[in-house]
RNA sequence: GCCCAUAUAGCUCAGGGGUAGAGCACUUCCUUGGUAAGGAAGAGGCCAUCGGUUCAAUUCCGAUUAUGGGCUCCA
């Protein structure tokens, strides 16, 4: 007699169990017709599950992202489908549910081409047409590695060998395809209508690359068509963003064939570049750092010495002159000990904040590099900071406080918090991550962060937290990063007398706030598809003259203007003003000052915003001062 | 590094076994015009690189390099 309460809170009594589908179409037509799943007491369910006993339910349908995300695993099935029908000899693996749809790797002797995509696509829409009923059928473990043994799916297999002896497991069956899964599914294919194959690429069998790599078809999937396409709408909009192509517009930057992962930094970009290292400098003394410079080649022994040789020289770009070997520096650390070792420090000196907007070069895999976002050769606002162990927190919640301030200036609020902990290949005693791992743990809960844990993600000498941002199409970038190290001042020979007159070694923060100031630039132009506020705008003003009567009066306002420090060029071109306006809307230049007769006459300026909002007449002072005011509010883009 | 795709004018792209095309940009001329494209003419390419097939390759095939999308990695 289960009696079943809905989420408005009304009970329905049954005198026998009955299925969330019964609930459903006892509740109405159109809910049935529209159920995919249930949700029974927090757990979600077949809607052909039996309900026994008293329960909540809620009924799960394509309006709940819950119920997406069912479509969008059952739609990874009815690829998969579609794919043992056309290629009989691939094998399936696996096929989750991901972010705005799914995707299924298969094994298959040869690769899945455009053409075999667009073929399987159609075969999925058939299926899906065919309203193939979705069935659940419960098995022992045992039996299940016979059964896809039978099949000859040997990667399933060893899938449910990995699962303990003894569990019961569940498989979906929709027509000739049957597939291991948790569940739950849409009780029907007719339900998937509205579907896309986005991609194909490889992808290494339990994401180990010393396994063989698989063909990984990705997908994406809806409720509805509408919602398919807006989806789609939404991505190509996205793209308009992409850094590299808004750079190329604005005339930022360039990479070429001959620099591979390097930066061609033209004017326009450099601007930006410098005028955010101005400001990271700025911020920096602030907070009572130092600025220093390291030389770019070392000699191979201190890398050796700081442990990375070992673990990273594969990775290192290295130049042999005169019976030495040196390595072109990956990171800074170790050339910031060795200023840190002139002269001896007190623990007075301590903390000592030593900063670097430090060049580095590492040889990533060809196969990693992208656009601004990762390169073989960057700059990071890096610092270290040398403190005792009391100092830590401390240490890591004012850097934390200051991160937070900068993105802040620069607009981000989706920062993404990891923090990662000790890896398996690392340097130091247990001891000694125990208490690093802590700290900075306690540091994030003081501030009552949300962060994530990565269990074995920490750099090799120490754990660290990761801010990450994300770009235009939601992939997710390191950005700023704080690190404990307790081993490598003293491998460094790092030390500090101490209030009791002892020799002691400091701990080092490794620190960036921006990371990579190239990555970081990549994901602003993103953030603001090229629009930058007026304080980072290469050009912030173009004066416009109508005709060329105005010349000399705009040639006056802009060593004026320059006097001021403002970023203004000239447009004097024998063109219509509608033509000049299109042109600096199009360079994204936030301020578009027009001098014609009238302005030329009462010493004025017309000036509209790159919005497009006309904003009256100014005099120039007036202008200055808006400028002014603007440049210091820092992340307002409109004025 | 691995898998797939791509590489044609400054940019965005079309084309195709027989001396290469568009739009925009560029140059010159006309136009002096008040807030997102005024008009005309002109110039511009070893079709990424290296090999192979062919009477003939920019086009077909292979390799290399770079780029794009993933995977792995990221001090």
């Amino acid at each position: 007699m289960p009696i079943i309460t809905l989420p408005d809170g009304s009970t329905r009594e049954f005198s026998q169990a009955i299925s969330v589908l019964d609930v459903a179409a006892d509740i109405g037509a159109g809910l049935a017709k529209a159920t995919l799943a249930g949700r029974v007491n927090d757990e979600l369910v077949d809607a052909s599950f039996l309900i026994e006993n008293d329960a909540n339910l809620s009924i799960v349908t394509s309006r709940d992202e819950e119920g997406v995300d069912v479509i969008r695993h059952t739609t990874a099935h009815l690829l998969a489908q579609a794919v043992k029908q056309l290629f009989p000899s691939a094998q399936v693996t696996i096929g989750p549910v991901i972010d705005n749809g799914f995707y299924y790797d298969f094994a298959f002797e040869r690769s899945f081409t455009p053409d075999d995509i667009e073929k399987i696509e159609k075969r999925m829409s058939e299926l899906a047409g065919q309203e193939i009923p979705v069935e659940r059928i419960e098995i022992s473990r045992d039996d299940a590695i016979e059964f896809f043994r039978e099949k000859q799916e040997e990667y399933k297999a060893q899938i449910i060998e990995s699962i303990p002896q003894g569990d019961v497991l569940s498989l979906y069956k929709q027509g000739d395809f049957t597939d291991l899964c948790r569940g739950p599914h849409v009780p029907h294919t007719g339900v998937l209508k509205a579907f896309k194959l986005t991609k194909i690429a490889g992808a290494y069998w339990r994401g180990n690359s010393d396994n063989e790599m698989l063909q990984r078809i990705y997908g994406t999937a809806w409720g509805d068509k509408k919602a398919l396409k807006k989806y789609l709408h939404r991505i190509e909009e996205a793209e308009k963003r992409d850094h590299r192509k808004i750079a190329k517009s604005l005339d930022l930057f360039h990479l070429q064939e001959e620099a591979p992962g390097m930066i061609f930094w033209h004017d326009a970009g450099l601007t930006i570049y410098r005028t955010i290292e101005q400001y990271i400098r700025e911020k920096l003394q602030e907070n009572n750092y130092v600025e220093v410079r390291t030389p770019q080649l070392v000699d191979k022994s201190l890398w050796e010495k700081s442990g990375h040789w070992e673990k990273f020289r594969e990775d290192m770009f290295t130049v042999d002159t005169d019976n030495h070997e040196y390595a072109v520096k990956p990171m800074n650390c170790p050339c910031h000990v060795q200023i840190y070792n002139q002269g001896l420090k007190s623990y007075r000196d301590l903390p000592l904040r030593m900063a670097e907007f430090g060049s580095c070069h590492r040889n990533e895999p060809s196969g990693t590099l992208h656009g601004l976002m990762r390169l073989r050769n960057f700059v990071q606002d890096d610092a270290h900071i040398f403190c005792t162990e009391e100092q830590i927190q401390s240490e890591v919640s004012s850097f934390i406080d200051l991160l937070y301030d900068v993105y802040a200036d620069f607009g981000f609020t989706d920062i993404i918090i990891k923090l990662s902990t000790r890896p398996e290949k690392r340097v130091g005693t247990e001891e000694e991550w125990d208490k690093a791992e802590k700290s900075l743990e306690e540091a994030l809960n003081a501030k009552g962060l949300d962060w994530g844990l990565q269990p074995g993600e920490g750099a090799f000498y120490g754990p660290k937290i990761e801010f990450s941002l994300k770009d235009c199409l939601d992939r997710v970038w390191q950005c700023g990063t704080i690190q404990v190290d307790f081993s490598m001042p003293g491998r460094l020979d790092a030390q500090y007398i101490a209030a009791d007159g002892s020799r002691q070694s400091p701990v080092m923060l490794h620190r960036a706030i921006l990371g990579s100031l190239e990555r970081f630039i990549g994901i602003l132009i993103e953030e603001y598809a090229g629009k930058f506020p007026v304080w980072l705008a290469p050009t912030q003003v173009v004066l416009m003259s109508i005709t060329d009567k105005n010349n000399e009066y705009i040639e006056k306002i802009a060593k004026i203007l320059q006097k001021q420090g403002i970023r203004v060029k000239i447009d004097l071109r024998n063109e219509k003003i509608g033509f000049k306006i299109r042109e600096h809307t199009l360079k994204r230049i936030p301020f578009l000052v027009v001098a014609g007769e009238k302005e030329v006459e009462n010493n004025e300026l017309a000036v509209r915003f790159l919005s497009g909002k006309n904003m009256g007449s100014f005099t120039p002072e007036a202008f200055i001062a808006l400028l002014a005011e603007n440049v210091a509010k820092r992340s307002k883009i409109e004025p």
